[in-house]
DNA sequence: GCCATGGCTAGTA
DNA sequence: GCCATGGCTAGTA
């Protein structure tokens, strides 16, 4: 495995329950920043295999970036269980981001 | 809503 | 070449 996915993988772990980073933070985390996109398919791809909270990762925009129907309503649901409250589709960041940086990582 | 970005992978030679 | 992004612009109300 890469670095950078190694990282990736490492960042998305870390993720406690109720909070949520989105891909550019955690492509900027893993020392990419502009990586994004391949966060995105790096979650697509290795979520099941490395068993991460995958759910935990949104866009920049606060909103489940998903298209899949099923997929959506799962990870909405799965962010609620933890009590990541959804205005709207919309994640309030401001409230649920979760800061490597700051929160003693 | 357009398009630059960039690490990775499938698929060819 | 792909893409579960992101940031910036144009164009509407």
């Amino acid at each position: 495995m890469e670095p950078f996915t190694q990282l990736v993988v490492q960042a998305i772990r870390r993720i406690p329950p109720g909070k949520v980073m989105t891909y550019g933070q955690i492509a900027a985390h893993a020392g990419s920043p502009g990586a994004a996109r391949q966060v995105a398919r790096l979650l697509h791809s290795m979520s099941a295999k490395y068993n991460l909270p995958w759910h935990r990762v949104i866009n920049a925009e606060g909103r489940i970036s998903i298209q899949d129907e099923k997929g959506r309503c799962l990870q909405e649901q799965l962010l609620r269980d933890e009590g990541v409250e959804m205005k709207g589709a919309k994640v309030d960041l401001t409230k649920f981001r979760f800061d490597p940086g700051q929160d003693g990582f």
